[in-house]
DNA sequence: TATGAATGAGCCTTCATTCAT
DNA sequence: GATGAATGAAGGCTCATTCAT
């Protein structure tokens, strides 16, 4: 299929763009210096992007959706709630911590951006969201949960505190582990949620 | 000394700088329309803040700075862990509730930064991160924490679910009540640090 | 010899550059839309035509010579200076209303040009001009004239009083026969070089 | 008035641009270079015309709208129909004839353009058409034109026949004097138009 | 102090042209 | 011959910053 090789030179930008983005910040990469970084002409990424926020939002669904595609399915296969939660935290953390450069652009260079980028974001941004929301309305289902919790405000702990988290960690000069931090967040967290049950704190 | 005059206008410019800055981002917003919105020339601009970069820097150390100078003693003035979280919280979104424009700023503007502005915001965050360590090492030396809570990751815990709360406010188009989560998520947080005690849920 | 094959292909994307330059003018069409416009891929356009200002010069050659190629002859054909006048009216008003896209890159868009083009472009202009300085001359020469007219100037008129007229047909949103002018306009041309004869002003 | 001192500045970009626009054309001259010729920098441009386009727009509406305003009421101050076609001649050879450089703008490198400069040219050109209409309408209110003749028709006629001599007097390298052409080009057109009374042809 | 005109570096984007397949 | 991916030069435009007034 001719569309292989187009996602593979696809993919060759984004990753330029992600080097780029993690030591400049979106606004202040060029075009040129992406195109120098993944070793083609600047005139090149005009082939495959549109724009230069379509290279941003591109790494955002393509990264993050890929992390959906294969997790969502994991976590759900899953049926305890305590569990689900750990692998939702183990998994985020993972996800960074394979590649700190990706995180400093989700994390850092990803968040002051124009509207237009924001729309392109935020569908894949829900879909996650989607999927916390799901976990915590199945673990009040199965009454696992503090009744008296509301749940999106649940939602919204559960993804700061990732999210700073992870942030905090892109941020650091000093490289810490930061699957090391799984299990005292999942203590922490599943305190939070009032969940009865209790995930095994070794690897699931 | 700086002259009342001076900080006057200063003031006048931020407050221009935070309106053009929430209506269009950083990124886009030119000196020339804060000049506009403040009344001012651009070139007057210069005369109190040397770049573009200074006045974010001076927005965040100005606002969160007052914030921190008023509130910080406030909460060391109580006593009870308990209550001082639940006024950590209350204060926190109480302050961004007051300030739709400036909510936007801090909580979505604010984020994709240069080295240069990082490098002035830290401080007052930092400052900010040391009011809730204190807070914690203290309920912890009062034993009224888990005794095995990791305090660092505990108020990234904290910190990042009051930020992201506040961010899903400022970028909700539909404007409900901040302060209304006050409760909820003290009771959230408290049972994530283990708190032994609990506030009383009136406004203190 | 240039082979039949090749003088097709030519054509073809001749063809669709008329249509593309009606469209949006010279500038700005690109050559990958004259290519889509032919149903060819653009680096093909290049196996035909050295450069972009190839196109135009060859388009104004093809056609405008083609023209004359038919037309020369048969004006020369007639021997009545009124008859060819009226003729020389008759068929450069018919030209153009063949084909309203060549009418509008010809009068409009073939006008702001660069000199290269402008090289191409004159000798075939010239090639008209000398037919109508013919007929003039001609003309003169069987005393039809009057023998005060400076025939060059007069050309000028015929041709710019030609040039205008299909000019405004070709920019008007309103499609108007251009051949019900024939008549009208023969008689203030004929009138403006005093000639003396009078065609019938029946088809000739 | 503040505006002078403007006035003043755009009229030495306009002037600049009709130098380089002159010997580049439109579409090959930089605004870079129109800067450099106007003795500014790039930037300045934008402060005075929005676009590279409005450059041309507002060469067009100042030149030949001042044009407009001086000879429109000189025109009309006369009233024999021949005296006035005469003038209108005369002024529009000598229009051009002062300023080489502004005769090959308006001739040559006027011509193709896009739609948004078509839509700002039209209606100074629209107010030339006007004052040659008026005159012709006025010249058959009192009998002295062909009843028959078609006005506008005529009017494209005057116009196209004019157009064409400053056209090719524009393209020629050879500078040769437009207004000697006064006097036989008005005898041509006089007899076009079928106009009864004869200027005298010294000057008016 | 205040102004705002002027500067000019910088960057995205287009597109004619080339060339390996 | 035909393709269309790749190139890279070029240029319009923005805007932070300066400075003469």
């Amino acid at each position: 299929m001719a569309s292989k090789a187009r996602e593979e030179k696809e993919r060759q930008i984004l990753d330029g763009a992600i080097t780029v983005f993690a030591r400049s910040g979106y606004h202040k990469s060029s075009i040129a210096a992406i195109a120098r970084e993944a070793g083609l002409a600047a005139g090149t990424i005009y082939l495959y992007f549109r724009q230069k926020e379509d290279l941003i939002i591109a790494l955002f669904q393509r990264y993050l959706g890929d992390y959906l595609d294969e997790y969502e399915p994991r976590i759900h296969a899953e049926v305890d709630p305590a569990v689900r939660i750990r692998n939702l935290i183990r998994y985020h953390l993972a996800f960074f911590e394979t590649d700190h450069d990706l995180a400093k652009v989700f994390q850092i260079h990803l968040r002051e951006v124009s509207p237009l980028i924001r729309e392109g974001i935020t569908p894949v941004l829900v879909r996650y969201f989607d999927v916390i929301d799901h976990i915590l309305q199945d673990a009040r289902a199965r009454g696992e949960l503090d009744p008296e919790l509301d749940l999106r405000l649940a939602r919204k702990v559960l993804f700061g505190a990732l999210d700073e988290i992870v942030t905090s960690w892109a941020r650091a000069e000093h490289r810490y582990s930061l699957l090391a931090q799984v299990d005292p967040l999942y203590r922490i967290l599943s305190r939070a949620l009032g969940l009865k049950g209790e995930a095994e704190c070794a690897t699931g």
